[in-house]
RNA sequence: GGGCGAUUAGCUCAGCUGGUUCAGAGCACCUGCCUUACAAGCAGGGGGUCACUAGUUCGAAUCUAGUAUCGCCCA
């Protein structure tokens, strides 16, 4: 036998293995006649290195994956990237920069080979790293969502959802990103708790036609004054009745604006009166919609401002640039009423950080109230399970105010929309897969027969990258290739598709849940009329100790790479499960990992020790009972494990396993059999320990792979492509409550006495003799031998007599002595059995208090009164043993 | 402003439809141990008026209402 280290090394252990499951192509799977077992990964960002919510998110799916392989399931766990348009394209556009190249001095195609090489270069970086956790993906099965099949779905999806008259083009306010210079969905805004610094500055209008009369609203964006359309104030509010219908003259520019009543002007807010932007602001959008206002839109594309402001000085300058600007011109025109400190919500683009600026703009969107109603009926009736259920309200909340999407984005890297410009009108346009179809409709639509290819323009811009992750869990199976011309419907002819679809569980953060979760679950029903997933399983929000999340900006995220060096993969995976109980956010710590891999430690010389012993042949009868009552034990321990998967109560799994292992495997189990120094362990004991121990690390394995790897490959000789991972999953046996209850009843009497020991000074090995008055000795026969070897017992006897010089206690209602002999002072003895009794009396009379309680006794169930009973006889049987006790001396 | 959820030991969490002996776990804590598998360890131990107030009930951590505090989502 090889020396085994004191203490383990997972490192070289961890390479590894990885390896051999690799080169043996353990997580390969094809379609077979075994049960599917599918999870796609939630694709991260290309652009993305790993950090503690992967580690998390992919533990979980990994834990599943292992456990449904080895329960003989043909497992499947699918990997791949999605292409995160516009953070890669901000990244391509720096590296560009960095290499004195600027973006608008590029074509299209020019730009987007960089951006492809960039992708080979970084892209898979993310993916090498899950490795490094022991992520037993399908590496072969990689999936990038910008693939040549995954992009033509998705562009044959646009097309379908535009001919089902799903898709539409519209001027709507939508969130202007001016240093990316593209449209950004709802989800890509983000606000900073709490606000941002800001002013809210109180500017004078005057009204027309009077010589001297001010009406004076309050705006925090006084460089947009110039696009005011109205001033609108609250119907309700009696300080402005007279102003309604009026004329008020934008400052500086003195442009003429009707004075209107809108129940939306919030009577509280800065004067009670509101100036009204249609073109910068969504809510005035909806007041100017309402009133039939104009819309002047003072603000380009990058954040400078155009003519229709009316201010030459300003044309070309910045928006904030501006707002300095002017907020000088209005005090120097005497405009500025007064200017306060105020905490406003200011929304950045979550890429570039840049204020969000409201824009009104033509976009295409995705009509979702009718496309989305089954796919919230899934949820409602637990077709799809969300685990924890909770998220159900809020999906719920969110599906029946589901909003139209954007989908289209001015960027270049991404899904170009299928649509050909054949005109300058509003609908001069065709959707279709190539230009030569294109061509045929356009013709078509325009009527004219000698329109050609370069009469046709492609829209310039590209499709919401979550608008191509929603159809991932089809996609990846090459589901939308099977598209009908006919009936111009997909079909599911394909048979990985069939095989492996729907998945059988979703792992990922709940902030995806409308983004990607909710959109998942509409496109399979749209596509293939089913649920992409039976269940969601949402995790929680990793935050450090302060309860912050993690994030790069805050600098709080300890690297995971670094952590695995650390702590071990094995450990690692410990520490973030043993804190995340589904949806509960996770207060991590490293403590945790440093536990996961102590834990690795002592499993590592459980084997040391078990490894360590000289086989002697035949068998120890004094065994027996401890090896009936662990067998028990286990099967019970494995059936509640069980139930845990099927709650996905992950963390309180792990914690089952880890108490087993560490107390009752080691602890107890293992020091009951452990021969003495020096001499040989029986055959029998040492091959029942192997099995234990590799049935243990069977169960570990989904949690532990690497640790568990190793001691598998170390308990017995294996051959060559064999290995834990695909090993089946092991049995349950029988639970026999007689071995449990006497083995049970074991661990009790060291305790106590052991603790006696304690309290008394008694060295733990100093041989002590104990006597016990018990209702039935022959239960108790068989633990006798191991009771005396770990307890250090000199003898044990059997009594029904009071046993003088001793100190008493009692398991239920058996009462047991442990001979103090010259050791004993009465005075303490008497005292502790007089607390007890007293304790006992106490409880005696509660007991009695409940049963004499007619109500009780005629109302509560017969089992449960016949209970008060059992405990009442309990309790005075113990008090008549302690009383006679203390009659003794 | 609208909606959802939470509050149990120093910390992080369990506790299913109300009912065993004053509520469980891990970590932390205290005491004693360098006992030839492991000090990344062993043995033993202490610790909670279940946020607050009222109600329903024979009986409430559990059900109802209100209060307070916190969190999340959407405006």
């Amino acid at each position: 036998m090889q020396e085994l280290n004191k203490t383990y090394n997972p490192e070289t252990v961890e390479q590894k293995w990885y390896e051999y499951w690799q080169q043996h192509g353990f997580f390969r799977s094809v379609p077979d006649e075994r049960p599917p077992y599918t999870i796609v990964i939630p694709p991260p960002n290309v652009t993305g290195v790993l950090h503690m919510g992967h580690m998390l998110n992919n533990t979980i799916q990994d834990v599943l994956i292992r456990r449904a392989r080895m329960k003989g399931y043909n497992a499947l766990w699918v990997p791949g990237t999605d292409h995160a348009s516009i953070a890669t394209e901000a990244k391509v556009v720096q590296m560009l920069r960095e290499k004195g190249i600027k973006k608008s001095d590029l074509s299209r195609d020019e730009f987007l080979t960089y951006a492809w090489e960039w992708k080979e270069k970084y892209g898979g970086i993310i993916l090498k790293q899950l490795e490094k956790l022991g992520a037993s993906c399908d590496w072969t099965r990689t999936r990038f969502t910008m693939d040549t099949t995954y992009y033509r779905a998705v562009i044959k999806v646009f097309i379908d959802l535009y001919n089902k008259g799903f898709i539409y083009r519209g001027l709507r306010m939508i969130n202007w990103d001016c240093e990316a210079k593209t449209a950004l969905s709802n989800e890509e805004v983000q606000y900073a708790e709490g606000g941002e610094k800001s002013h809210l500055y109180s500017v004078r209008y005057k009204i027309q036609g009077t010589a001297d009369e001010w009406v004076i609203v309050a705006t925090q964006r006084p460089e947009t004054i110039m696009g005011d359309t109205a001033i609108a104030v609250n119907p309700t509010d009696p300080r402005f009745t007279h102003l309604i219908g009026k004329t008020a003259l934008v400052p500086l520019i003195n442009r003429p604006i009707p004075i209107i009543a809108d129940a939306y002007v919030d009577v509280e807010f800065g004067t009670g009166c509101l100036k009204v932007t249609p073109a910068h602001d969504p809510n005035d959008y909806e007041i100017g919609q309402r009133h039939n206002l104009p819309v002047i839109d003072t603000i380009n594309l990058d954040g400078t401002l155009n003519e229709a402001c009316e201010i030459p000085l300003y044309v070309g300058l910045d928006r904030f640039k501006v707002r300095k600007l002017i907020v000088k011109d209005l005090e120097a025109a005497g405009h500025l009423v007064k200017t306060e400190d105020y905490i406003a919500r200011i929304g950045r683009s979550e890429r570039t950080g840049s204020v969000v600026e409201p824009k009104l703009s033509l976009q295409w969107f995705i009509k979702m109230k009718e496309i989305s109603h089954r796919a919230l009926q899934a949820v409602e009736n637990d077709e799809v399970q969300l685990i924890p259920p909770k998220y159900k309200n809020t999906y719920r909340h969110w599906m029946e105010n589901v909003r139209d999407w954007c989908i289209s984005r001015q960027l270049w890297w991404g899904h170009r929309i299928p649509a050909y410009y054949f005109g300058s009108g509003e609908n001069d346009y065709v959707v279709a897969e190539t230009s030569e179809e294109a061509l045929q409709l356009a013709q078509q639509k325009s009527g004219n027969p000698k329109l050609s290819a370069d009469d046709l323009h492609q829209d310039e811009d590209v499709l919401d990258t979550w608008a191509s992750s929603w159809l991932w869990p089809i996609a990846v199976f090459d589901g939308f290739e099977d598209y009908d011309p006919e009936t111009r419907k997909f079909t599911r002819i394909n048979p990985e598709l069939q095989y492996y679809y729907p998945t059988d569980v979703l792992v990922t953060a709940p902030e995806i849940l409308f983004f990607w979760v909710a959109r998942m679950i509409i496109a399979g029903y749209e596509y293939l009329d089913e649920k992409p997933f039976k269940d969601v399983y949402l995790t929680g929000i990793v935050r450090d100790k302060q309860g912050r999340k993690m994030s790069k900006s805050l600098g709080n995220s300890p690297d995971p790479l670094e952590l695995i060096g650390k702590f071990s993969a094995d450990g690692v995976r410990i520490g973030m499960l043993f804190c995340s109980p589904a949806g509960n956010d996770l207060p991590f710590d490293e403590k945790l990992c440093e536990q996961g891999r102590n834990f690795a430690n002592k499993i590592w010389n459980a084997l040391r020790l078990v490894k360590g012993w000289e086989v002697a042949s035949g068998s120890n009868p004094d065994n027996q009972p401890v090896f009936n009552w662990f067998e028990s034990k286990l099967n019970k321990t494995q059936t509640e494990l069980d139930t845990l998967f099927e709650q996905y109560r992950l963390s309180e799994a792990l914690m089952l396993l880890y108490t087993f292992i560490w107390d009752d495997f080691c602890s107890v189990y293992l020091e009951m059999v452990k021969p003495d120094y020096g001499q040989p362990i029986d055959a029998e004991a040492y091959e029942k320990t192997i099995g234990y121990f590799e049935r243990l690390m069977k169960l570990l394995h989904p949690f532990m792979p690497f640790i568990t790897e190793e001691i598998y490959q170390h308990l017995a000789d294996r051959t060559e492509g064999d290995g834990i991972c695909i090993s089946p999953y092991p049995e349950i046996g029988e639970i026999n409550a007689h071995d449990f209850s006497l083995g049970e009843n074991l661990k009790l009497l060291l305790t106590q006495i052991r603790d006696i020991r304690a309290k008394k000074n008694l060295k733990p090995k100093d041989p002590v003799p104990m006597y016990a008055n018990v209702s039935l000795p022959n239960f108790y026969k068989p633990i006798i031998p191991v009771l005396k070897k770990k307890a250090f017992l000199s003898t044990f006897e059997f009594t029904t007599a009071e046993v003088p010089n001793s100190a008493m206690f009692m398991i239920s209602t058996e009462i047991y002595y442990i001979g103090l002999g010259n050791n004993i002072d009465i005075a303490a003895e008497r005292e502790t059995l007089q607390k007890e009794l007293a304790y006992l009396e106490g409880f005696k009379k509660s007991v009695l208090a409940k049963l004499s309680n007619e109500k009780f006794v005629n109302s509560a169930p017969a089992a449960i009164v016949e209970k008060e009973r059992a405990k009442l006889e309990d309790a005075e049987q113990k008090i008549s043993a302690l009383q006679d006790a203390l009659a003794k001396w």
